[in-house]
DNA sequence: TCTGGGGTCCTAGGACCC
DNA sequence: TCTGGGGTCCTAGGACCC
């Protein structure tokens, strides 16, 4: 089989925090350091631990309330996504002193194009990655890790090699002797279902999938899982692109309850406060939806959603409310008991474009958006969520899991 | 693991048209 | 009318990721 290999191969970074959320912890409070720390306290479930925790048998979605009776000895914290935002956004930043194809693809986790710089730095493509790690560890007080390989895919694969405080190169020569000790399911793109499928064939690493012909990649899979073949083989299909991560193409926002129910009022006050939310969120990055849909999770875990294109695009929750309201009935059965309500605003376009409307005509202004942005200047200068629409207010009244009850009386309720 | 929350991308198939 | 063939657009929902 013939397969294309670049003259020059790419070199592509990937850089990923170890447990991030507690290193974020650690690095703030250096006491915390070789203990076992989880975070996840306000969302009932251990959602980042340390590697002394992972040590003790604790993994990712433990509940809290059983870690407290059978571990007391953990320290649990709440999250403090603020404090993540701040180190991950510097995180990135020392990357960017090296790399100027930066892509972010989550709090934690960067690509960086390398290919070509190791002549004008004036290091290897490893001294590069060195660096880095070595200035994220002294800067930040950060422990991560970090993959070079010549594709984004294989980059992954370098990067989750060694960890904590990694530094794995994988080059084209020695891809096979990488990927025949990778489990097929480790691979970036093939989660659960396609592991199974890939199994019954059996093919039970990557390097085995990687060995398969592209017609059979072709004949028995979609697109996605060519593009991961090629990546494995060496061949640069997926490229780093800066400018994802910037903007959002959709929001949503969504809450599970317990005991799942039946009563719409208490159902419809949830899809409001999830509105309000989110088009608090969109209007925060300039943004305005085309669409929306509404969903509720029955008991079953099965969804009933309900799409609606807007005439006129908004950010502000009043108008969608009423939507809300009118469509229900659509998605909503009396007998029916639901575990979660939410919302999603996609096509998002930026706030200008929606005054071009087609016909020429005025789009006029919602009197809510002026209402809307006094709004959001006064909770930046008050804290969050000083202010609610009455339609939300019964979602505030169930208590879920770690809510403050002393946001009631700071309601300042209006409509 | 009886299953949280917030995202992205792809595809099958229906609706509609000629 | 026991019924062709092909194209485009849209939506619901699957699969995956962190």
């Amino acid at each position: 089989m013939k397969k294309t290999i670049p003259k020059r191969p790419r070199v592509i970074l990937h850089m990923d925090g170890d447990a991030f959320f507690v290193g974020v912890e650690i690095a703030k409070n250096p006491k915390l350091l070789g203990l076992p720390v989880v975070t996840g306290e306000e969302r009932g479930i251990v959602t980042a631990l340390s590697y002394e925790a992972k040590a003790m048998g604790i993994t990712r979605g433990f509940p809290i309330f059983k870690l407290k009776k059978e571990f007391p000895k953990v320290l649990i914290l709440p999250g403090d996504y603020k404090s993540y935002e701040e180190y991950s956004t510097k995180m990135f930043d020392i990357v960017r002193r090296y790399a100027d194809e930066v892509e972010e693809y989550s709090i934690d986790e960067c690509f960086a194009e390398l290919t070509g710089l190791d002549k004008p730095l004036k290091m290897s493509y490893r001294e590069i990655a060195e660096r880095i790690k070595l200035e994220i560890n002294n800067e930040l007080k950060l422990s991560i890790s970090i993959g070079l390989g010549p594709t984004k895919c294989l980059s992954k694969v370098a990067s989750k090699w060694e960890k904590p405080d990694g530094l794995t190169v994988i080059e084209i020569p020695s891809i096979k002797d990488f990927l025949s000790k990778t489990p097929i399911e480790k691979i970036w793109g093939i989660g659960r279902r396609t592991s199974e499928f890939l199994k019954l064939w059996k093919i039970n690493t990557a390097g085995e999938f990687a060995d398969k012909s592209l017609p059979w990649i072709k004949g028995n899979l979609s697109k996605p899982y060519q593009v991961i073949w090629y990546e494995l083989n060496g061949v640069s299909i997926l490229k780093v692109d800066p400018e994802r991560k910037t903007t959002y193409s959709s929001v949503q926002k969504t809450r599970t309850f317990y005991p799942p129910t039946n009563d719409s009022v208490f159902l419809l006050s949830q899809i409001s406060k999830h509105l309000e939310e989110a088009c608090r969120k969109v209007r925060h990055y300039n943004l305005v939806p085309k669409k929306i849909s509404f969903f509720l999770k029955s008991q079953e875990f099965r969804y009933y959603s309900f799409e609606v294109v807007l005439e006129a695009p908004t950010n502000t929750p009043e108008g969608l409310i009423v939507l809300a309201r009118k469509y229900f009935n659509n998605i909503y059965r009396k007998n029916t008991f639901y575990r979660a309500t939410g919302v999603s605003l996609y096509e998002l376009v930026p706030e200008e474009v929606k005054q071009g409307d087609l016909f020429g005509g005025m789009i006029t202004t919602n009197k809510f958006e002026t209402i809307h942005k006094q709004i959001d200047s006064l909770e930046k200068k008050f804290g969050k969520r000083v202010i609610h629409l009455a339609s939300s207010h019964n979602a505030k009244k169930i208590k879920t899991k770690g809510s403050d009850s002393e946001d009631l009386n700071r309601d300042l309720l209006f409509l």
